[in-house]
DNA sequence: TTGTACGCGTTATCAG
DNA sequence: CTGATAACGCGTACAA
């Protein structure tokens, strides 16, 4: 089933048909009332590759998934998808392997599919300014903040500050006593990841308390539970009396929080927890984890709006920071 | 850029360009250095609409995910997405809302980029077999074990005994000697859902050992935490001496047993617990919550063995049915 | 071993 | 208002 068909079928021409399918051009009511008519009977769907191929460009949008298993990215997924669709748009969700350069796996998926624009959902910081100019077409970078060496208005962002997030978690945790604050996170020694932000901002508030920052209280660790539940292990034979764990993401801190209470620990009488980016199962744990909340689904929205405005031809990109929020549930507590 | 570029640059013709693309026919070896070398330098890639367009035929895969926020999914996405692109297939991820078609989404997508295969994961069990005939092209049933009024031969699948599972789960809580067990579910009364074939299984079980089976211990509930905490709370106040949950995911075990330890009552002292799914927060929960594990992982890895026999022409469709584990980790126990 | 020419299903331009 | 027709970029007979 083509258009040819439905145009004999329907007794017009081909162009008449398109026409009625896109809504350009008049055609008159009688011919496009039968057209579609047809259309319906026979359950005809435009062939897109032909129609992509025609225009030169398509209208799907692709949302570079860095680490899809993540599940602070699930409602932002759903989010996503639902304010593209809104639009009229089909998406296409493509995971990014950890490892992988997500801008080459977009540029190579830009000139495959001609997409429209692109959203990016995590990953790291360290592309040149010229990898986001050789895009070529609108795109937005969701949870990145900063892109070292690149010039702001060369990209769109959405995000919370890192570091101020991280200083905050850390500043509440040294506001209620404790001196020996482990932090766990992705690559916190490496440059330009989320890790090594959120670690800057852990210094930033020791510092600014006077108190010491000591390596030996950092481990490395990904984003999930079993991670961090090794790397609280460690920490913990280490004995180097600590009484309160920040954790880069709320996976490492449930994990983290296993280790202590299956240690014997309590939370938060022995140690205290506070945890990163605000899933539900941190709420539902327990003890619940205190934990820095971003608003998700808010970035998400706001990721497609600004993907959209650039498509329109706003040409101004834009940065927007949204705050995110201590919320304190009871995981930490006052050092006696 | 396009192959004429690339040809005219390469000082060669339209066709061997395409041969060397795509390593059909014979092309010399020098040629086919120089046509690389070009290629290589201008960063060419084939637009996949003209040759889909052309090929009547695209070697993209479709993923249509039910509910992509499902915690369980995640690895089962990367491991179908890993072994999609081991056999240099694109994969799409679709991620079907929850009360939509994903039979029609499918089928519009089919006909719009004239795909390779569909996977389906998640999602319910009434279709006819019309509807999957219809889909005309290879597809593998992930997560789905019988359909009701389809011939077996009709479609293949990849899944677990949903009757048997939560009979060994709810058998596993009467044989510790409780007799006042809920179960929590996803439509525990709407036929042709998982979660009624779970409540079969749950019933079952129940009957074998005499015991009467009373709706009020049933609750219907969204399979996330905040879902499974109401569900629990409502159960509690209902005061029916209850002792034992089944829970019909892990994230529904979770929120219900946060209901439970929040309500001042102990797992397993008061209130044993028994989740579905094999997920890893479940198991970095405190306590570490028992469950019926599925292997996802190998499932995602059949189903996409079996939709690439089905491609390849093996016509004969086939049903695997893995075997789900009861793990136990000491959020159950015996009344005394 | 290589190049030429046609057609895949659409959209857009133009003449009617 | 409508219908022919020329591209879009690629794969593939077929001719050289």
């Amino acid at each position: 089933m083509n258009i040819k068909d439905i145009a004999k079928i329907s007794g017009v021409g081909i162009s008449t048909v398109s026409r009625v399918l896109n809504n350009s051009g008049v055609v008159s009511d009688t011919t496009r009332a039968r057209v579609l008519s047809v259309v319906k009977q026979y359950n005809y769907v435009p062939n897109s590759n032909a129609r992509n191929l025609k225009k030169l460009q398509s209208n799907t949008i692709a949302l570079m998934v860095k680490g899809i298993s993540n599940p602070f990215f699930a409602n932002m997924i759903k989010e996503v998808e639902r304010q593209v669709h809104l639009r009229g748009c089909p998406l296409m969700i493509q995971q990014v392997e950890d490892g992988v350069d997500e801008i080459a796996a977009a540029m190579q998926l830009i000139k495959e599919k001609n997409l429209y624009g692109v959203i990016f959902m995590g990953g790291t910081y360290d592309h040149s300014e010229e990898e986001f100019r050789q895009l070529g077409i609108p795109f937005v970078l969701t949870t990145i903040t900063t892109l070292k060496d690149v010039d702001p208005s060369a990209f769109s962002s959405v995000s919370i500050d890192d570091v101020q997030s991280a200083y905050k978690a850390t500043d509440y945790l040294i506001s209620l006593g404790h001196r020996n604050i482990c932090f766990l996170a992705r690559f916190p020694f490496k440059e330009n990841t989320i890790g090594s932000r959120r670690l800057l901002g852990y210094k930033k508030a020791l510092e600014e308390h006077g108190i010491e920052y000591d390596p030996a209280l950092v481990e490395d660790c990904e984003y999930a539970p079993s991670f961090g539940f090794a790397a609280a292990k460690r920490l913990l034979n280490k004995n180097l009396g600590v009484t309160a764990m920040f954790a880069a993401s709320d996976a490492i801190a449930i994990g983290a929080a296993k280790a202590v209470l299956s240690s014997g620990l309590s939370i938060p009488g022995d140690v205290s927890i506070v945890g990163f980016d605000g899933i539900e199962m941190a709420e539902y744990y327990h003890p619940s984890l205190d934990t820095v909340s971003q608003p998700g689904v808010e970035m998400a929205h706001v990721s497609v709006e600004i993907l959209f405005d650039l498509i329109a031809g706003d040409t101004a990109n834009r940065h927007v920071v949204f705050e995110s929020m201590l919320v304190k549930r009871g995981s930490s507590r006052k050092v006696t």
